[in-house]
DNA sequence: TGTACATCAGTGAACGCGCGTTCACTGATGTAC
DNA sequence: TGTACATCAGTGAACGCGCGTTCACTGATGTAC
């Protein structure tokens, strides 16, 4: 068995990891299989050693979010992804998902803003990774808010509904301040909902 | 001076319409000019009689979207786009946004919804068109809270992130149900900030 | 310990195809006489 | 009123290019002896 063994999920790993910044800066269609094995330090040919084709690279590319910058920011809360979150979990989610400092991180940033339009015209595996990264956005909030009053859920998915209309909205108007000006509303009436 | 002086300014017309309606069912990139033009029954070569390149299409159709349905809405209302509106016209505006009949309406939505990610990485003109798509829609949620405590913009902000928020992932969830409970939220949060 | 071998990750030329765009043309139609 | 003409909207072949995918190969490396 020449190479190690690990050698070969090192380097799908990282043309998953350029798949994603990519798609992030470009989305999908913009995004060719040269310039991602480029952006990895490979040749296009190795590409099909890997993946069966591009699509499946989509779904790979949305669900690493979830496992790699979702799982810091779990981390960071000392958060088991099952477990039920905290108020401080939901309040900490708020303002990082709506921050300045996502705005900026193109890169970065978490799929659902990048891709929506590009997801919504995917294959079924791409909407159901978006999907799985939705769904643990919701659980932090629902989980978080418990005991108010029975109405956690439908709050929850008010929040990650002005969570991910605020940031796309800002990320798509071109009058910097209009934009800043939405996801700081999107921002404040998110806490609203939850502190209420 | 061959054909009327209007005949152009239809062919034109027709373009930009079957420009839109492909445009919300595929995205930008997916839509070529051939489909464009058969879709308006027309053949490819003619295209560059009515536009400079593909980019000017774009901005086009996402503008009609607000000559076309938008002045339907404002109609419907009997409204002057520059007049204010009415609490009545707020709460019209959330249902028709909102409703299970614009998700189920691929060909007519709004392209807020079906293009956020593709605008976002358009040049300056689309995004200008969107913005003031945007723009148009505020306006009916701010002036027709007028008078609430001096809070009516920011309010009008985070309402129309929980229409565009709820409707893009309505869109992009695989599970309907879920799609549906998305939806029923931002619709049912939207109002209580317009009721506040 | 050193060497020959087998494996398979990675290479890069080649393919067929569809796209945006150009351009010489065609032919429908309003106008001049 | 009828005809010849000029205009220009619309046609469709052609272009160059980049893309996704294939495939014969190369060469780095773990293993057997």
């Amino acid at each position: 068995m020449p190479y190690s063994s690990e050698h070969k999920e090192k380097t799908r790993a990282r043309i998953v990891e350029s798949a994603r910044i990519l798609f992030n800066r470009h989305g999908f269609k913009s995004v060719s299989i040269d310039m991602v094995m480029e952006h990895a330090g490979l040749t296009r040919g190795g590409f099909y050693n890997h993946f069966k084709n591009k699509e499946a690279l989509h779904s790979e590319a949305v669900m690493s979010f979830l496992m790699g910058r979702g799982a810091e920011w779990r981390a960071e809360a000392g958060m088991d992804p099952n477990a039920p979150s905290s108020p401080d979990m939901v309040r900490g989610m708020i303002n990082g998902y709506l921050s300045a400092k996502h705005q900026d991180d193109i890169d970065g940033q978490c799929p659902m803003i990048a891709l929506p339009s590009d997801v919504a015209r995917a294959n079924p595996e791409v909407r159901t990774s978006y999907q799985n990264l939705f769904k643990a956005m919701v659980h932090v909030f629902e989980t978080g808010l418990d005991g108010m009053e029975g109405t956690s859920r439908p709050k929850a998915l008010a929040i990650a509904s002005l969570c991910v209309g605020g940031m796309v909205l800002a990320r798509t108007l071109p009058d910097t301040e209009l934009a800043e000006e939405v996801r700081a509303a999107a921002h404040q009436t998110a806490n609203q909902i939850a502190a209420q």
